[in-house]
DNA sequence: TGTACATCAGTGAACGCGCGTTCACTGATGTAC
DNA sequence: TGTACATCAGTGAACGCGCGTTCACTGATGTAC
């Protein structure tokens, strides 16, 4: 129920209005009901209130309409990758670990996009503006790393791509392992983001970065 | 091209002789070239040669038939794992690296068994030699961890079952994030087994443990 | 060794169903003048 | 402010197709005696 411009229920009339987003709503609630391989392309037109081939007025097909899910869970994803970060203030190290727990976060809180980002088989070459999305995403993640590694000694400094993608890996091992807010497979002996965080921590110390100690900053 | 007892192509007769075999071999194939949503039960039919009606002799449903295979994929993983590990002999540091090759090689060289085992949303409670075959493989690693952890002095060891867990993670983020034999959604700078075995050396180093200097075990 | 019989593992025809897709159409909306 | 018209975004009927599933059947195999 999130199409706006909509008193109550149902359509205005001929027009849907905003058909286009009704079918992503409807996409991501059948991801969300039945798995990425889920549904299909009438199944949206029917979740949606409209005649199997309205969808052809705004996508090629189930494929096309999967990447737009995609590409919009990727922009979320980033902004909220972003927001958690906040360029390292007011301490990176911090930051850092709140960018982790929202990694976690945005898998659990949104498995419909995860799935349609990384588990439905979309290929990022499916759509120049979806591989852009993935690509701005990472780069938050990939700034972070930056920002942490030059609180390090010249002499120590690792690869700044090589240690975002072990960040990256971790999180989502953990998250597509054992942090699915849907049909968890695994049960656990600890939450999640405690997991990430213990792995973090040890990671962050076989780099030789240490944790701030409060007002320690410099 | 995998059942045996079979002169040449086709079948013997009437009997096919191993049709779930047959089956299995054929969803694998599917899987493979289409990922493991595409698929259907007749499709798996018709790449083993009998008719449409056959594989409802073995197998209750689709479903049934990919728990198999995910069954099968784990008991292969587990064996692979097992293999790799050698019980840590003759140096528990680089059997564990070894380990940790061995788990890409087979993303790598099975992407087929390992998207039935991962990816295709085949729940473990689907049968209880699936979920027993996974806690195997899942023990080879657990038990290697053990093994690493106890070369550490007694007051600085870290919970095996969280270090097993950090590993698997790490490894199941790279290998489902780069390190496909299939489709690779995303190109890399380095070969994936030398980012794991990076990664896992940042770590291992967080912890405290080091490489043995070669002869120098104890 | 031969025969009768039970059981197993296939066939192939049939069915209902829903999907993808196309098509001519039509109601609603925006805009030029 | 009205009117004519182009364009947009839907409808609904139709189609062919392949899937899942059932059924009575039948060929092959194993075994009791």
């Amino acid at each position: 129920m999130s199409w706006s411009k909509d008193s109550g229920s149902g359509r205005r009339g001929y027009h849907h209005g905003n058909l286009r987003e009704a079918l992503i709503q409807a996409a991501l609630d059948l991801i969300a009901e039945k798995g990425p391989a889920g549904f299909t392309f009438a199944d949206a037109a029917r979740s949606a209130g409209v005649s199997s081939a309205a969808p052809y007025r705004h996508y090629r097909d189930r494929e096309a309409l999967l990447a737009d899910v995609a590409r919009r869970g990727f922009e979320l994803f980033g902004e909220r990758l972003a927001r958690a970060w906040n360029e390292g203030k007011p301490d990176p190290y911090a930051s850092f670990e709140g960018l982790g727990r929202a990694y976690l976060a945005f898998a659990r809180e949104e498995p419909a996009y995860y799935s349609a980002m990384f588990e439905a088989g979309v290929p990022l070459s499916a759509d120049p503006a979806l591989r852009q999305a993935s690509d701005h995403a990472f780069a938050v993640l990939r700034n972070a790393t930056e920002t942490l590694i030059n609180t390090l000694p010249k002499e120590n400094r690792p690869p700044a791509l090589m240690m975002s993608l072990h960040i990256w890996a971790l999180s989502h091992g953990i998250a597509s392992l054992f942090g699915r807010g849907d049909a968890g497979r695994r049960s656990m002996p600890m939450p999640v983001e405690d997991l990430l965080e213990a792995g973090l921590l040890v990671y962050l110390r076989g780099l030789g970065v240490q944790a701030s100690p409060p007002g320690a900053q410099k």
